[in-house]
DNA sequence: GCATCCCGCCATCCA
DNA sequence: TGGATGGCGGGATGC
């Protein structure tokens, strides 16, 4: 059989980390397919950083900026330091439509956007980092915590999502949303910095299915255009569909650190098989619940097995990536998909292995 | 050559 | 004071 390139083994393990380097591979949008994958499953509630981090073979920097953004349409929401829960795609339409209100009392909807850039949102939920005093807020120039506020990943995604929701035209380039959401400052640096975050906000909502990328008609200039929530249930099962149907990259090929250089994060450590157990019952999100799943839609897998072995040792974890892949295998009924799943599940195990040893 | 965006440094926050 | 968080921009990669 011809050799699959989405299977790891052991042995390529190290052949993988001297290969060429392929950003794309490691890509924000990647990571995000990889983290609803994992996470996207009614017995998930609540999940820590290192262990996402561990689970997906990234610094714990990258799933700061994609739980950031998942953060702005309550994809995920904090709970405490080093704890998230894990909402689902319920709460997208609700967040979406909270959105929108605020972006028209904030005036997205005007045609002087551009001008009101420092109309960025100030919901009192929302303060919790930022939290402005009146003083701070009289400031006609930006303070260092407006400009920070005005920054964040989180804020700049919910106005970027704003614009798409209250604006009239049908694409949106970076650069006027750069322009539109920055603040005064018209400085060519900052407006470089802003666009790079807008990449990585656009990557994760693209990859989301919220929006797509496309072009200005006529022209090459990149622009995206809103699908929306509704896109979301309509294919939205393409992001947990066979990693094969998936846009351009394959499963075990997205492990995203396998470079020579080691990231900070102790995978020895922190390990907790689908994070933490909820305290509150009666906050469990049916997340996957309302959403369409397509061909391969994974039915409930139960967790129970799982819970008490998260043990941290490193016998647990290989149980756990066991428990986890048995949980999902049998429940997809597409063959190829379940091979895939088997294939990754024993590249995972092999990986963690061999980290072990080292 | 420009667009894209990964990567990790380091400032700030917080317990 | 050390760990957690995340802004920021250099510079590598892709087209």
């Amino acid at each position: 059989m011809e050799k699959m390139p989405w299977i790891v083994s052991s042995q390529d393990v190290d052949a993988l980390a001297l290969q060429s380097y392929s950003r794309k591979e490691k890509s924000l949008g990647v990571l995000v397919s990889n983290f609803v994958r994992i996470y996207n499953r009614d017995d998930v509630d609540l999940f820590g950083i290192d262990e996402a981090a561990a689970k997906l073979g990234v610094e714990r920097r990258r799933i700061y900026d994609v739980v950031n953004i998942l953060e702005s349409i309550e994809v995920v929401s904090r709970k405490g330091k080093n704890l998230y829960s894990w909402n689902g795609f319920l709460h997208i339409p609700r967040s979406l439509h909270q959105l929108k209100e605020e972006g028209l009392r904030e005036g997205f909807g005007t045609s002087s956007i551009c001008s009101n850039s420092d109309k960025v949102s100030h919901d009192d939920e929302s303060e919790e980092s930022f939290s402005l005093t009146p003083d701070d807020q009289d400031n006609s120039s930006l303070s260092k915590l407006d400009h920070k506020k005005e920054s964040s990943l989180w804020l700049l995604s919910q106005n970027f999502v704003k614009m798409f929701l209250c604006s009239h035209d049908d694409l949106i380039t970076l650069d006027s949303a750069a322009k539109a959401l920055l603040s005064d400052s018209q400085d060519p640096m900052h407006m470089r910095t802003k666009v790079r975050r807008l990449y990585d906000i656009a990557n994760v909502l693209s990859s989301m299915e919220l929006i797509e990328k496309t072009h200005i008609p006529g022209t090459r200039k990149p622009a995206y255009k809103w699908l929306g929530s509704k896109s979301l249930t309509e294919k939205g099962s393409s992001l947990f569909n066979s990693p094969n149907e998936s846009k351009k990259r394959v499963f075990g090929t997205e492990i995203t650190n396998l470079s020579t250089k080691r990231n900070k994060t102790d995978c020895s450590s922190n390990y907790v098989q689908n994070g933490y157990k909820k305290h509150d019952e009666e906050e469990k999100k049916p997340a996957a619940k309302s959403y369409v799943f397509g061909p391969f839609s994974p039915t409930a897998a139960s967790k129970k097995n799982n819970i008490n072995n998260a043990g941290t040792s490193n016998s647990g974890r290989l149980q756990d990536l066991e428990a986890l892949s048995s949980a999902y295998k049998p429940q997809y009924c597409n063959q190829d998909v379940t091979g895939l799943l088997g294939h990754y599940t024993e590249a995972w195990n092999k990986w963690f292995a061999e980290l072990d040893r080292k």
